[in-house]
DNA sequence: CTCCGGTTGAGAACCGTTCTCAACGCAACT
DNA sequence: AGTTGCGTTGAGAACGGTTCTCAACCGGAG
């Protein structure tokens, strides 16, 4: 289990880069980065339209997350898609489908070891996989929202 | 690796939960179950047009086919979402990214394992996990489009 | 044959996402 | 400070996939 990326070092991602992290992505990254729990581009943009940043810029810029690897997309229960930040190295999500509150989890050499069984049987050459677990969490057990 | 389950079986299902099997919905079936590679609704929709079966249809057959646990979805390299028949027992998808020929595999084993793993450390109640595996396919890496 | 409930197709409506474009922000340079 | 240039932004239009609406249809029960 890690860490999220801190903002301090999501700077430095971009200015190595030579990406302005201007204002709106500060904002979005903090809506992403600052929650336990797994959001949506509708939400993230409706919390953030009274600190002035448009949906549109929302949009872009969870896409831009994405593309460098800084937000994975993950599910609910109700498969609406949601954004989580962030997963390094290699982990992966277990995501409460009720509640979106979202641990991550290395399982990594358990996959890998599968992947190069596969890639000998299948003759596929691996780029990549794509593991979430789905669970209730504690909390929205006792809830009774389970 | 196991074989997609028949027309034959299908009907059985349908039947004994009193749900009509139809044209359309044999029709429906059978373009996701008679092709080894994942298809989008979109794809179905225009091969079934000139066979007098409607979109909205299409869309609802594969819901209902998604609710009955006979049509798994899936996405491509592009992020497509694409559907596939049918994810009998407990395999998992390995997919080609380019041509989105699909090859299923049992993986439980491992991914059980783990599952008891995180539920102890994480007090989450698992219901249920989601492990895609993306590659190349020889073909497709022969052609040069990987 | 008639009824009746579920299914279907066409098209409208809906909604999330992307695009367009003028305004803006900011860094580099004068 | 002023200017230039380029990437970013917000508003709103456009787009495309999905869902909804509703009248017509089909097939089984009576």
């Amino acid at each position: 289990m890690t860490d999220p990326q801190s903002t301090h070092d999501i700077e430095a991602v971009f200015r190595e880069k030579g990406i302005p992290f201007t204002r709106q992505r500060r904002l979005i990254w903090d809506h992403f980065a600052g929650a336990d729990r797994a959001a949506t581009i509708t939400e993230a943009a409706d919390a953030l339209r009274s600190d002035g940043v448009g949906q549109a810029t929302v949009y872009r810029t969870v896409t831009l997350l994405s593309d460098l690897g800084l937000l994975a997309r993950v599910q609910d229960r109700r498969g609406e898609i949601c954004y989580t930040a962030p997963p390094i190295g290699h982990s992966h999500p277990l995501i409460c489908g009720v509640c979106r509150k979202l641990v991550r989890f290395e399982g990594d050499g358990d996959v890998k070891e599968l992947e190069a069984r596969l890639a000998a049987e299948t003759g596929f050459s691996i780029y990549g996989h794509h593991l979430e677990v789905y669970g209730i969490c504690a909390k929205c057990r006792e809830a009774g929202r389970g």
